[in-house]
DNA sequence: GCAATGA
DNA sequence: TCATTGCAACGCCAA
DNA sequence: TTGGCG
């Protein structure tokens, strides 16, 4: 297990594989190798996740018992092959971003050790606008029967307003409930209505749930996170590799799963997830032709005594 | 992971 | 040539 | 304004 080096050609571009069989998940002996043959193969499933959107990188060069970082510029030695996106930040200045629209792509940001590719929730051609509403589902420990039943109440508010929600496993620890979008509402207003929604579904369970987002104010509930929806910030997309122990995954899930105990959030992984997908109907083929407005969602709400509105930022002078 | 630096 | 070092995010919100 | 948090 020397400094090897082998190339790999994958959609006409030469990729050079550097250190393939560096352990990053040393516990479970996963390889580089073995992480780039997993983004390799899912490329064509996640791939549609990705396609457009402004990436950063979550890197573990040493493997994720040694201290990672993230990175949203692009370095200067990446190919030109790879294409990029130049993005306003929010507070002045910009920074450019990778875009992954191919399996080359992705083979080359795993090879650079990034285990979990991160996306925004709006793509190149209209950045101020969310084409998905994230809610994030977090225990604050070992309660993901809390996680479930939160989920599931979440998904029959969402259902009442007319909107299609889509879950999957975080690969860690909770949920991901999205809800995709028409690109017609700011991320501020979309953010607003989020946290009408959670607010909502919390208030059904104030002992099990709650939105305050410093740990120590949870009291082991499980924490709604909807500050996801804003601009510049990003989520593990579906198919996603976490820097957890097993290499578990993010994946796609059926409503039906999680009504049975037996669903854990981090249950199937890198060496697990060909047998999963092998003959099964795919529980998120219909996201892309399921987008939704808000406004009749909005009103609907608001019928239910829920108000919507933004927070206005206090500007005096 | 990589490039720049220095021994 | 080899070993070391520096570098690689940012927005929201509550305190 | 800072710092916790994801």
């Amino acid at each position: 297990m020397g400094a090897s080096e082998l190339r790999l050609r994958v959609e006409g571009h030469e990729i050079a594989v550097t250190n393939p069989a560096k352990l990053l998940f040393s516990d479970d002996h996963i390889s580089k190798y073995e992480l780039i043959d997993y983004y390799r193969w899912v490329a064509p499933r996640m791939l549609p996740f990705l396609r457009d959107r402004p990436i950063a990188l979550e890197r573990y060069p040493n493997g994720i018992g040694q201290v990672g970082f993230f990175q949203k510029s692009v370095p200067s030695y990446f190919p030109d092959w790879v294409k990029t996106i130049e993005v306003e930040k929010k507070q002045g200045g910009v920074t450019r971003h990778v875009i992954c629209n191919n399996g080359a792509v992705l083979v080359y940001l795993a090879n650079q050790a990034c285990i979990t590719p991160h996306i925004w929730i709006s793509r190149v051609d209209k950045l101020e606008c969310p084409d998905q509403m994230v809610f994030d589902l977090d225990p604050s420990a070992d309660a993901f029967d809390w996680v479930r039943a939160a989920a599931l109440a979440l998904n029959e508010l969402l259902q009442e307003l007319t909107l299609s929600a889509y879950v999957k496993s975080t690969g860690s620890r909770g949920l991901h409930v999205i809800v995709p979008l028409k690109r017609t509402e700011s991320f501020e207003s979309v953010r607003a209505f989020a946290r009408a929604v959670a607010m909502r579904v919390v208030m059904e369970e104030p002992s099990q749930r709650t939105l305050q987002q410093r740990t120590g104010s949870r009291h082991g509930r499980v924490f709604f996170d909807i500050n996801r929806n804003a601009y510049a910030q990003t989520v593990a997309p579906p198919y996603a590799v976490r820097a957890r122990p097993n290499a578990s995954l993010s994946i796609p899930l059926f409503w039906e799963e999680v009504r049975s105990k037996t669903l854990r959030p981090d249950g199937v992984t890198l060496r697990d997830i060909r047998k999963r997908l092998d003959g099964m109907i795919d529980p998120w083929a219909d996201f892309w032709r399921r987008a939704s407005a808000l406004g009749s969602a909005r009103r609907k709400l608001e019928l239910l005594g829920v108000s919507v509105r933004v927070p206005q930022k206090a500007k005096f002078r």
